[in-house]
RNA sequence: GGGCACGUGGCGGAAUUGGUAUACGCGUACGGCUCAGAACCGUAUCCCGCAAGGGUUGAGAGUUCGAGUCUCUCCGUGCCCACCA
């Protein structure tokens, strides 16, 4: 036999597949299908990373496995190929995009094929194919007829380096995701997607799929759905009557809004600055303001240790809906204009950020909510049964507030005769919640309060009986003191002290003693007057109005709060509009033109136009026309060309280069005929990539001519995508979850709605892996050189080495080092694979080994067809090949190997380690090893331990029982006190207790 | 500041989900084959101890016959988001 050449024979099998169209999937509806997708390359020049091979290769396994199962699968491959690296190679070099583009994608592609991938090679699409770019600029104009695009001016990320208009997502830390730097904020006219409009099925439908729970949780936290209220506050001093809006997520904290904050951008503002009218004294302040709060950068408004800073409008007030206090109104950058409703009440008692600014500017500080709980099911249970103890427990946590006491004095604006106190008492706890998790749960439950942390308990708790008034459950209920300790007193700066005393709300000690003393009800302890006599606080923390709301929940409060004073509920989004424009070559030309007389018209006859189709007469929420003179392309003119240009270089004046084509630019209005000229704004990266997954389905479909309307929708195509979607698992990085995930998602749901796609989600299932860092664990990059070549390590070690190393190197979902110094084991191992085909034999004699280990050989083998397989769909790829080499060592301890054992082995390497697999299955084979059936295993075979039983004492393993079969506990207890190892043990003892585990372990407690 | 992970040999990491901690691999040491080499083969390899035995999963406590695994506190690390009312 010969020795084992990866050089020789990888490249033969890759081939031979090729021919024998072993990878093609064909929608075959007799099969389970299993549409098994990757994130398709971005091209650059680096080429293909090791991280991609990661990804790749994990998919690649499922993918022949799967196969091997009898599935029809789709593993499909293709090119994100519009960008800035290649946009920049060109202005470099001065090739075109395009023919740097043919250069990158016959370099991946010859990369990824040495790999032995299994993917579907007839079915690759490339972004910027025109024939792949008319869909897409064809869905776009679907988004635009809808309304759903709009073009409008506003102040975005703008990288100056790059010259480009940067997402939102892109911007990292104030500055440009791809160069690092600053980002400014420019005014610019950019093509918006209503991704907000989506926000809350984006959000919601999370429920029904299938993705990683860190994927679902960082989707959720990136579109921050928020539910509250929407307040109207009316506003004295001005010459004309105004109500602000503001948006809160606490109305039970009304009566301690003490002032009100609007957003320097909000309307209003601008209104009154406008308003010749207005009596706002210090106009001219304001207007100062205002200018130097759009000046500041993105860096420089974090950057200032979020500092807050504001200016008062002198001369206007709001009336405060619950209680007609006057309040004082101020314009400050530290409330966003895009967020709720641009404005807040701002309630310095109970919210960080309006601390701050109350401390800065002086403001009235009200604490509303009161924070001792008490859990008291079964209204009167407190003093119906044992009062004492109740008693006892709030003694006990007046002593240890006394204790404590000096932690708290000293202190900037508290004096002693301030509130204070910091208890929370919980009762009732569910059966496998701890004191601490239940005392939190009880605070959030009661009060909507989500900032609660647990510092300390003190002294231990105290537990009672009480019996529910209706129905006699006799319960056992803990008290627990719970204790907000300032950690260190004297190393605790002043700032963290005021911090943790403003979330808390003091309690007067004689109210408590006042209690203890009296024993009256727990809710009166809290009752305080507010203004007049119509206003308490409760037990539960709220704050509502005596006569009407006592006694209720925190939600139900929150409602009758809001009914109360009118509010309107109202959800609310982090999320914001997709930033859909790039003043660059190299991407999709937006296909919209713009006829000034079709403005003019638009403009002067609104009604009229309403139902021309071609001219989009949707309007914004305020009235405003939205795309006036914004005309769609035709679509027989589809696709809209990159023209060539001289010079791929960005302008200064935020332009694309497109916009000096001005062969280009001009056109005819397609829809009045008059004189227009082209969007030269490109689409931005995401926008190819939102659909490639459909494009897989269809791909033979893409060059044809006939319009997109009708082909969409006709059976022929609706068969295919019905076939194939949704992806039943999508494989990716993490860094893509709050982008391409989420942008594909959106634009899935649109062409949902069109009824042009079968599911509501594109993808049932989402994965990710972790990032592979270069040699020494710092991130790869080409600035620092240490970037490892996927072509060398294939060339020196071959790819099934490579995959196989990639495997085995950790865990799936984890980063983790290069390390070429390793990658010579997985190398090994496939060495003495290949040797081990020296010793098969069919002679069943010959493998007897006189120490007949033949039977635990037997259930070794079928453990691991079980392993690997289970392996394989948890992602545990590192334990499968580690269970593979165990067999293996096991393999060559035996004399000789049957050739149906080595045979099953072979074919669960086959999916890790292709080409090797398949050069020793064709000695005794004539078809594929890929075209195997999955090895089975014998349950029964695999259920066996391992012989031994093992003998603990006290917990401790003094002896080991070879055993057959199973024994019975007592049984099992005789023969292990026949061994003289557990007589030494026990000998001095009686045996109080004997737990048994059949099969597996037996203590013995002395 | 918020959220999500995580902490096991010289290194990457296993541990059937509460049941023999350190599997598998790298590295290292010694031996073999070899004129020689190692990308070969064999043996050993958590710590203390000659041994019997004892100790060990960031530190400390708790629950349990039994804890790397569950609970709590502390310490440390990584990632993501951050003025989101």
């Amino acid at each position: 036999m010969k020795s084992y050449n990866h050089r020789k024979i990888e490249k033969k099998w890759q081939q031979y597949w090729e021919r024998k169209k072993l990878n093609l999937a064909t929608a075959d509806p007799k099969k389970k299908k299993f549409y098994d997708l990757i994130e398709f390359p971005f091209l650059s020049g680096e080429g293909l990373h090791v991280g991609h091979i990661r990804s790749y290769t994990a998919m690649d396994i499922i993918a022949r496995k799967r196969r091997a199962e009898g599935q029809n699968v789709l593993y499909p491959i293709g090119w994100d190929a519009f960008g800035l690296p290649t946009e920049n190679f060109a202005i470099k070099t001065g090739k075109s995009p395009e023919s740097i583009t043919r250069e990158l994608t016959n370099n991946f592609r010859r990369q990824l094929k040495a790999l032995g991938f299994s993917f579907d090679w007839s079915r690759e699409v490339a972004t910027s194919d025109p024939d792949y770019y008319k869909w897409t600029q064809w869905i776009f104009l679907k988004f635009f007829e809808k309304g759903l695009a709009y073009k409008k001016k506003m102040a975005i990320n703008w990288c100056p380096k790059d010259k480009i208009g940067l997402a939102n997502e892109e911007v990292v830390d104030g500055a440009c995701e791809r160069c690092g730097t600053p980002v400014e904020k420019r005014d610019k006219d950019q093509w918006m997607l209503t991704i907000t409009k989506y926000a809350d099925r984006l959000d919601r439908d999370l429920e029904a799929v299938d993705f990683l729970e860190k994927i679902k949780i960082q989707q959720r936290n990136w579109i921050g759905r928020s539910e509250g209220v929407e307040i109207g506050f009316r506003l004295q001093g001005l010459g004309f009557s105004e109500e602000i809006k503001v948006f809160t997520t606490r109305p039970d904290t009304l009566f301690g809004a003490t002032y009100l904050v609007i957003a320097p951008e909000h309307e209003f503002v601008r209104k009154l600055m406008q308003n010749q009218e207005s009596r706002i004294k210090n106009q001219d302040e304001v207007v100062r303001y205002i200018v130097l709060s759009k000046k500041k950068s993105e860096i420089e408004r974090t950057a200032e240790g979020k500092e807050k800073t504001g200016v008062k409008l002198e001369g206007v007030s709001a009336v405060n809906p619950a209680n007609q206090e006057n309040i004082p109104i101020f314009v400050a950058d530290y409330v966003l204009a895009d967020y709720g409703t641009g404005a807040i009440m701002a309630v310095p008692a109970h919210d960080e950020r309006d601390f701050e600014f109350a401390k800065k500017y002086k403001l009235q500080i009200r604490n509303v909510v009161a924070q001792l709980f008490v859990r008291n099911e079964g209204k009167d249970a407190w003093h119906s049964d044992e009062p004492e103890a109740t008693r006892q427990a709030v003694a006990c946590l007046v002593k240890h507030w006394q204790e404590n006491k000096y932690l708290f004095l000293n202190k900037k604006g508290l004096s002693d005769s301030d509130e204070r106190v910091v208890v929370a008492v919980s009762g009732g706890i569910d059966s496998k919640e701890n004191p601490m998790t239940a005392g939190i749960r009880e605070i959030v439950e009661e009060t909507g309060y989500q900032k609660v942390k647990f510092v300390k308990a003190l002294g231990s708790p105290i537990a009672f009986r009480y019996f529910a008034l209706n129905g006699n459950q006799n319960r056992l209920t803990f008290l627990y003191p719970l204790y907000f300790q300032l950690t260190g007193s004297d190393q605790v700066s002043v700032s963290k002290r005021e911090k943790i005393l403003h979330d808390l709300v003091w309690v007067k000690e004689e109210e408590i003693k006042k209690y203890l003393e009296g024993g009256r009800g727990f809710n009166s302890v809290f009752w305080q007057r507010l203004k007049g006599e119509d206003v308490a606080y409760t037990g539960n923390g709220l704050l509502v109005n005596s006569g009407q709301f006592n006694g209720l929940g925190s939600a139900d409060a929150k409602k009758k709060i809001t009914e109360f004073v009118g509010g309107k509920i109202m959800t609310t989004y982090k999320l914001r509009d997709w930033v859909f424009s790039r003043q660059r070559y190299w991407g999709e030309p937006i296909p919209l033109i713009f006829c000034d007389a079709c403005r003019k018209l638009v403009e002067n006859y609104k009604s009229q136009i309403t139902n021309s189709k071609q001219i989009t007469n949707h309007k914004f929420s305020n009235g405003e026309l939205m795309n006036p003179g914004w005309v769609p392309v035709l679509e027989k003119d589809l696709p809209v060309k990159l023209p060539k240009v001289k010079n791929y270089k960005p302008t200064d004046t935020g332009e694309s280069p497109l916009a000096n084509v001005s062969k280009w630019v001009n056109v005819k209005c397609p829809h009045c005929g008059g004189a227009a000229r082209r969007e030269t704004d490109t689409m931005p990266n995401w926008a190819g990539s939102s659909w490639y997954y459909i494009a897989y389905c269809i791909s033979e479909n893409l060059k044809s001519q006939a319009p997109i309307s009708k082909q969409f929708p006709s059976p022929n195509i609706q068969k295919k995508i019905k076939h194939w979607l949704p992806v039943d698992w999508y494989n990716g990085g993490m860094e893509h979850t709050t982008l391409h995930l989420l942008y594909s998602r959106f634009w899935h749901k649109f062409l949902f709605d069109f009824g042009l796609v079968p599911t509501s989600e594109p993808y049932a299932k989402r994965t990710s892996h972790g990032l592979i860092l270069a040699e020494g664990g710092a991130k790869m990059s080409k600035s620092k050189g240490n970037i490892v070549n996927p072509d060398e390590i294939v060339k020196r070690f071959g790819a099934d080495t490579l995959r196989l190393y990639e495997m085995f190197m950790g865990p799936f979902d984890q980063h983790i080092a290069w390390s070429t110094e390793s990658m010579i084991g997985p190398r090994r191992f496939l060495e003495r694979v290949w040797k081990l085909g020296e010793r098969i034999t069919n002679q069943e004699s010959r493998i007897k080994n006189p120490e007949s280990k033949i039977v635990n050989h037997e259930s070794l083998l079928h453990k691991t067809v079980k392993k690997v397989g289970e392996d394989i769909e948890a992602l545990r790829f590192n334990t499968a090949v580690s269970a593979l080499m165990i067999l293996l060592n096991d393999f060559e301890k035996m004399p000789a190997v049957s050739k149906n054992h080595y045979e099953i082995f072979l074919r669960l390497l086959a999916p890790f380690a292709p080409h090797i697999t398949e050069e020793l299955w064709s000695f005794s084979n004539k078809t594929s090893i890929h075209l195997e059936p999955w090895p089975s295993y014998n349950p029964a075979l695999t259920e066996r331990g391992t012989g031994t039983l093992v003998i603990q004492v006290n917990g401790k393993v003094r002896a080991n029982l070879p055993i057959d079969g199973e024994l019975s506990a007592e049984e099992a207890k005789t023969r292990a006190l026949e061994l003289r190892e557990i007589k030494k043990w026990v000998s001095d003892g009686t045996i109080k207790k004997v737990v048994y585990v059949p099969g597996r372990l037996i203590n013995l407690v002395v």
